[in-house]
DNA sequence: TAGACCATGTAACAAGTTACATGATTGC
DNA sequence: GCAATCATGTAACTTGTTACATGGTCTA
């Protein structure tokens, strides 16, 4: 299960608690990596189980309170291990291209309408994602270094939208010619 | 959930058994909708169990009897209303990009190695997606009329594998300078 | 004053994965 | 003789989703 080993990651640059880890998934990761806050409640839980994580309480008034997660060096051997290891292609289950692979049932207005809310779905992602690449752009080279890999990801996030909004642009125009 | 709404795309065209759809998964739109044959098989008996499909059964020997599955007029109408509805974007989970993005902790060449490794299997994905291009584009006119749909997704297939071998490429010299 | 944010969870259910099972036929 | 193909499934387990719960603070 590779939610566990996102955490893992993500905690091994800095300690967090779960809410936190759900925001950086939210607006961080997101373009590779998606998970909901249970999801991550129960699996930074199973991995404090079993000893790769440990966490502070930091007690709260009006708020439950925080538990602090950290990576353990059991952890980081976990970790490393994995770094090293073969990983799956994501699976694609991708319901927009179910639907114009069926989509002669139906007139093409109801499809382009479908296909222009997708459209501005991952324009707004794009979007997102070329300020985080301006911000680092506008780092120094020593920061720059240091985030170099994260960086190469966020291309992969770029790259992979602005095909899509081309491809979608060709989609319309097919659409549209009858 | 949208595996049986791939069902019942693909059964409204013709019908089909249970082995031949995951066939299709498998080989034919592989490259936006992945399944398993368990889950197949569970979601098609589902789907007949509320009346969406009905099936024929075909006696073999030495084999288990085929199921030949058929949509409904019942599925019709859910596939018709599920087709001007809206259907969320893809969640991406990839591995990959969480281990470059962790990769500070191993060596260059262990993520060198991976990305090679995940280079051929889209390289030939592409490969694969180019040959089905190539028979619609030696379809006649009146055919590719037909394979319309169809043909927009297998263009997404592959200006997404082109897209992620750019990428790929260009990760590769960036690890590989140092 | 209403909605977003902070911060954590439980419970019920649906979906997906992995392993196992059967057994004949066809091709290398 | 061994692997692949055909053809269907069950069982155990893990993951993911959706709904619900709590309750204070902060901002428009």
């Amino acid at each position: 299960m590779s939610l566990q080993h996102s955490l893992l990651v993500l905690l091994s640059e800095s300690p967090a608690t779960g809410y936190e880890l759900s925001q950086t998934f939210k607006k961080g990761v997101g373009y590779f990596w998606k998970a909901s806050h249970q999801q991550i409640y129960l699996q930074l839980k199973k991995l404090s189980e079993v000893g790769w994580l440990e966490f502070v309480i930091e007690v709260q008034r009006g708020k439950p309170d925080k538990k602090i997660y950290q990576i353990t060096e059991a952890g980081k051997a976990v970790l490393n291990a994995w770094l090293s290891s073969e990983v799956k292609p994501p699976k694609t289950n991708d319901a927009l291209l179910v639907m114009i692979y069926g989509g002669k049932h139906v007139k093409p207005d109801v499809l382009i309408k479908e296909i222009e809310r997708h459209k501005s779905i991952h324009s707004k992602g794009l979007k997102k994602l070329l300020d985080i690449e301006t911000l680092y752009l506008s780092l120094s080279d020593d920061e720059k270094k240091k985030y170099r890999l994260p960086y190469l990801t966020l291309r992969r996030g770029i790259s992979g939208e602005q095909s899509w909004l081309v491809w979608a642009e060709e989609v319309l125009i097919e659409l549209m010619s009858d």
